[in-house]
DNA sequence: AACTAATATGCAAACGTTTGCAGAAACGTT
DNA sequence: AACGTTTCTGCAAACGTTTGCATATTAGTT
């Protein structure tokens, strides 16, 4: 690859005067600058990024990190920060960690190294604390769909509000004994979507129901256990509010496995709006998360953090979630 | 954060010693040595990448190339890519590029400027040629999923065997009449699955079914569209050969739609395997791709070009496909 | 016409490493 | 005892930029 030295000779100038026209940011004859511009062309010249990390201490890339791409919920949201950090110049580095501290804490370390300007976290939970420390430290850092106090820059769902309108729609249609199969109370989503469910029962003067609300349930598999077993103790709920759309598929079949109908015997409602959600038979019911606009919102904070200087209080971004009816609900 | 000069001065030695210290390639007295790790330890100090990269010409990182992440078969194998970089040292840039070739040359670009050592392709289809002179460059690259050519390093399924067998088994239930719904031919591994296809049928003496070998078609809502129409024309397959599990979910629907049902009236195979395929009703039997070993070994091999110095001729690695019988076939 | 001000360019240092070279010290050999 | 090896360490250059400072040129003012 050629250097601004052999450009600056092509154009018999410094390379000073090379950087100076590039940059733009100091008076260059109008002459000489052409004259650098076509050596650039013709030479198609590029500035070593890297080289310009070292002098800049940054190098205009961004650290992702997330428990596990496979799950179905980050796809969308890593898609709305890849594009737009790469239309302000930026370049994401992906990160997994398996919600394993050690491993979060080696890439932190490792992307520190290499002079990362900030970074994007899905993977709050208790225990991670010490993630809280790094914007003292003077790095970037926005939350991402899973929070961790307020006292940091985060972009989530309005878990709460999602949760209850939906527990109201299923109220609204005549569904009186509504199960709540939920993830873990650790996640505050999972808690926020508890509290919204409970909320809409609360006011329509509904009680919980007994048994059948059901905490730390984590994806389709676990989904089709627990419905089995609900069936089997002899519980019949009119509907099933399943915290994410992988517990509702499994809860679908659990329920279909014990010979019962969806929506005809069990409404079931979900909350994510994956992908193939309206694939699926019957098409589920849910709460829509607007992952590419979150990521979207997250990675433009994190930008304006980077390019400002971390000025300004931590703000939590909270976005609408959205109910949409297909026909997993009678 | 400390640089090496501040841990030299610390340890009462040169910079230089320190280096020699971290790196280990020339003897350092046992007590200059057990002084300066000491000052390390203290100090936490971290060698900053960047110089390093700056100094030797290359960063550890390496350049992900996929078409779109929201697509399901890229995740698994993303994953794979990843848990081996971070197992050498690497660090994984993501980039989509929407079958984009600008979008790609532009990425390509800036990863070159910021001394990425290596690509990993899946992007290969019929005017990507150019990503062919890399190499020739002097850039270590490997091609994943899909292939361009014999000149390249490469990682794919064994598409023609993988049709083949979930042909044969077809054949071997009793089923005649096999419908054909497959992606663009411009791409070999839809071009290889239909070679498969066509073998099973020819040892089989089997005709291909008039008006069923249906190509172009590109997920759940084309697949349903397409099926849609081929039962509103009267035609009426045993079975149907979806060559992506997306285009099986539309066509499972539009048989449903129809009034029609899986496997009973009419028998669906899928192609890939992705994780929900087993929570759908009814469960896909399908082919299975392994994706994530895919990822490995397309990992794995790129970091030996990037470290042997871009040794050897390249080579074509065929993975086994695996027919996983479920209840979607008869 | 002389002096100040503005404009344009180059030199060299700096970012934080690694590494060739050379010198110093310790050791072994004859 | 003199010399050659070996072992250890530091200096300084290099990687490719950007940028403060100094200088040279030009223009502007009186």
């Amino acid at each position: 690859m050629v250097n601004i030295k052999e450009v600056a000779k092509a154009a018999g100038v410094s390379a000073s005067t090379v950087s100076r026209v590039l940059t733009g940011k100091i008076p260059v004859s109008a002459e000489t600058k052409s004259r650098v511009l076509a050596a650039v062309a013709q030479m198609n010249y590029q500035p070593n990024a890297v080289a310009q990390g070292l002098k800049g201490g940054r190098l205009h890339t961004i650290g992702l990190v997330v428990p596990n791409i496979r799950s179905l919920v980050f796809p969308a949201a890593i898609r709305g920060i890849e594009d737009t950090a790469e239309q302000h110049g930026y370049t994401v580095v992906l990160c997994n960690t398996d919600e394993n501290i050690d491993k979060e804490r080696l890439y932190i370390e490792s992307l520190r190294r290499r002079l990362v300007d900030g970074f994007l976290f899905s993977t709050a939970r208790p225990g991670h604390e010490y993630l809280l420390d790094l914007p003292d430290e003077g790095v970037p850092v926005v939350f991402l769909i899973r929070q961790l106090g307020k006292s940091v820059n985060t972009v989530v769902l309005d878990n709460e509000g999602g949760a209850y309108e939906a527990t109201r729609y299923m109220l609204g249609r005549g569904l009186r004994k509504i199960a709540f199969i939920n993830g873990s109370l650790d996640l505050p989503l999972y808690r926020h979507r508890y509290e919204g469910y409970q909320r809409a029962l609360r006011e329509a003067g509904v009680g919980e129901p007994d048994k059948l609300v059901i905490h730390d349930i984590s994806g389709w598999d676990d989904g089709y256990e627990t419905m089995t077993e609900v069936l089997a103790a002899g519980l019949r709920p009119d509907a099933v509010f399943a915290t994410s759309d992988p517990k509702a598929m499994g809860i679908i079949r659990a329920i279909r496995d014990a010979g019962l109908q969806v929506p005809q015997d069990i409404s079931v409602m979900g909350f994510d709006n994956l992908d193939f959600s309206n694939q699926i038979d019957p098409p589920l019911t849910t709460v829509a998360q607007p992952f590419y606009e979150m990521g979207v919102r997250a990675c433009r904070r994190l930008i304006h953090l980077i390019e400002s200087g971390r000025s300004g209080r931590s703000k939590i971004e909270v976005l609408p979630a959205q109910l949409v009816i297909r026909k997993s609900v009678i």
